[in-house]
DNA sequence: GCCTAACCGAGACGGTACGTCACGTCTTTTA
DNA sequence: TAAAAGACGTGACGTACCGTCTCGGTTAGGC
């Protein structure tokens, strides 16, 4: 789970291979990773966060970081696991509420600085830091992605929806009228009420009843 | 329009005025611009193209860059409206039609590489370029945004659509599903039909017609 | 004759060859070699002079070191030039007059601070800066050798020495003395004729006169 | 005799202060010692000899070293006197015979590898490691200092050496030719009949016999 | 025959310096 | 005056040692 530069695979955690030296000490890599997250939520993007700043701010040698990490990507994806809120808890009472309650928390976390920082952060250095898009796409967004479908076929089953309609598809339609909100026009307001109107929005469609 | 880092303004274009020394060379303006689309297409990220790079690549001194923009961020403004394809033409013929001629055209351009990168890419420096992102809003992402909800009113007008919606809520109900594909899960395919499917599902929902 | 990293050979002084972009500042260069003088007299030693702290000490960036010396090695071989004092001007009028000379200079130099540190340092880094030291050879040790050995034979020439010895000798015999008391037992204080004194004991031998 | 920094001054060899623990491993100390020399004998200069490549080579863990001495230069001064060769053993027979085997003596160790290298790295490192400089002169230079002292001082009783002159001068005469063929002029090979040559100009002098 | 202090190897720790590179500014010659 | 060339001070890169500090594990007395 860490990046572990110097580590061999496997090693952690092995009660018999006891380690030789002095063990690294977990308050360092705390105080690293806390580093990281507050020079990030003092708006510092990612891209020009140095190693050396990061040493600095934690009050650590350049080499314990490297020691640690093999570079600034695998250090941010190690920040990811610490920074991500957790799954949100769906209430299971109704397609609807699930729905709601899963984007509800989807716009909390747009609301959230540091999450939003994030997330637009990781979203930005996509390309720079493949491992780092990958880690978050991983463990962020195709755990939800997977929430969300399961829901959905559970409402499938329950006749809640068309059955011919593509799930992948539906779950689209929910999750990204709220990510136009929250990633490309961060600039506006979001709503109380934006869950609600977007559930129901695609759960009813556009077209008038007739 | 350009960075012009050390004109007063005013003095372009002013036929009056005539400028002393030796004019700033368009051919030079321009394989600058071609020299950055040329190493942005190799795939260098935005954030690891250096000026120094770009000024090797279009065979220039730095000083002729930063004469005329202020800085990478502006440079890439410019970039920008090279590289941007034209606003898409709607039929006219139905809200549907529109609709799907719309998402098309970003579908398009999704599987364009050029501009595929380039959406990412600024969207990935919307935190250490504000002013690209700005830019890209002005330039690219409003004036759609205003041509939807155009359609979207005529539609309303006509009956095609409910009138108790809120017409942003409609457009991101039909854009954010392809920005779905095109931006956070870049990597699954987009099939052919993918803008009919989206149009359809957003105009008569997901809940069975029961 | 200056280390010159980045130059090519032969460029440096050529009139036609109209050297292109900023040209190197000679300020700069001066500094830099005022910094490492001043350093080393304060008596950090050649091998704790770091390059970071020459740079700062000269208010000048690393690079612009490295742009014109290829390394510390290279930077003190011009050290070297700017410290050495000239030739000793030699009265000619005896041989007994010009040894007596030529060692009350290398007595002076052993007295100067500047020039004593000098010769320690170079002798000390004789091995990791082998550079250094052959630089050392051939502008100094070698010159004042081939100056000591022509007055040698002119003497030899006059009568003034006895014509079966080996000159390389007689040199060693005169300046060898001088050497052991001011690179070898440099904490001892040499007497004000002391050139005297070893000159005399040479040329007359230890043995009583019978 | 040793550096034990870790010691209390007065405690090594107190046979009633029974000392606690585990003994230092003199295995170890061999080992460390005999790293050094072999470093030293395949040519890395004592300033680029890092205690942690000591360490390595020893097959010892840093602060093994650390706790025998406070730094390179005490350890180096352990190494000077585990590597130089005793003092000479002179004829007695004259004056000429002691000095000839005083100075070949000298020349042996120019030949040999390791003196001579030791000689010019303690040299060296004079001004970085004062107290190396230091031990060198009381253990090998001022001994034999003494010893030729000795001698001349039996000469000049003897009647073999003028009585009005310096015996520090004369020892120079004698010494500072061979040191200037060992030290400062390494390249040139040395003569077999060198220390003969020496002492006879010096005990003749120069001048021709007129 | 334990107890315990000191030793041992390994290696983590906060530093400093290495030599390279890009930054954005500047100063030259040439056009 | 613009252009190319490239020097300039700054500061980050990732590596190597510095000397100190823990670790787990020996290795000897002293009880």
């Amino acid at each position: 789970m860490r990046g572990d530069a110097g580590r061999k695979a496997g090693d952690a955690g092995d009660a018999e291979t006891a380690r030789r030296g002095r063990p690294r000490s977990e308050a360092v890599e705390r105080s690293i990773l806390e580093a990281v997250v507050k020079l990030f939520e003092e708006g510092v993007p990612l891209a020009e966060l140095s190693i050396e700043r990061i040493a600095r701010t934690a009050g650590v040698g350049k080499a314990t970081i490297y020691r640690r990490w093999k570079g600034k990507e695998e250090l941010f994806v190690d920040v990811l696991a610490d920074i991500e809120p957790p799954d949100p808890k769906l209430p299971g009472t109704s397609l609807r509420d699930d729905m709601i309650a899963f984007l509800e928390a989807l716009r909390q976390r747009g609301l959230a600085k540091r999450s939003s920082l994030l997330l637009h952060n990781v979203h930005a250095q996509m390309l720079s830091y493949p491992k780092l898009w990958k880690a978050y796409h991983t463990t962020v967004i195709e755990p939800r992605r997977r929430m969300m479908l399961d829901v959905l076929r559970r409402a499938v089953d329950a006749g809640e929806i068309r059955a011919d309609l593509d799930l992948e598809l539906v779950n689209d339609l929910v999750v990204g009228p709220m990510l136009m909100r929250t990633v490309v026009r961060p600039d506006t307001p979001l709503p109380d009420d934006l869950a609600e109107q977007i559930v129901d929005a695609a759960l009813r469609g556009v077209r008038p009843p007739g």
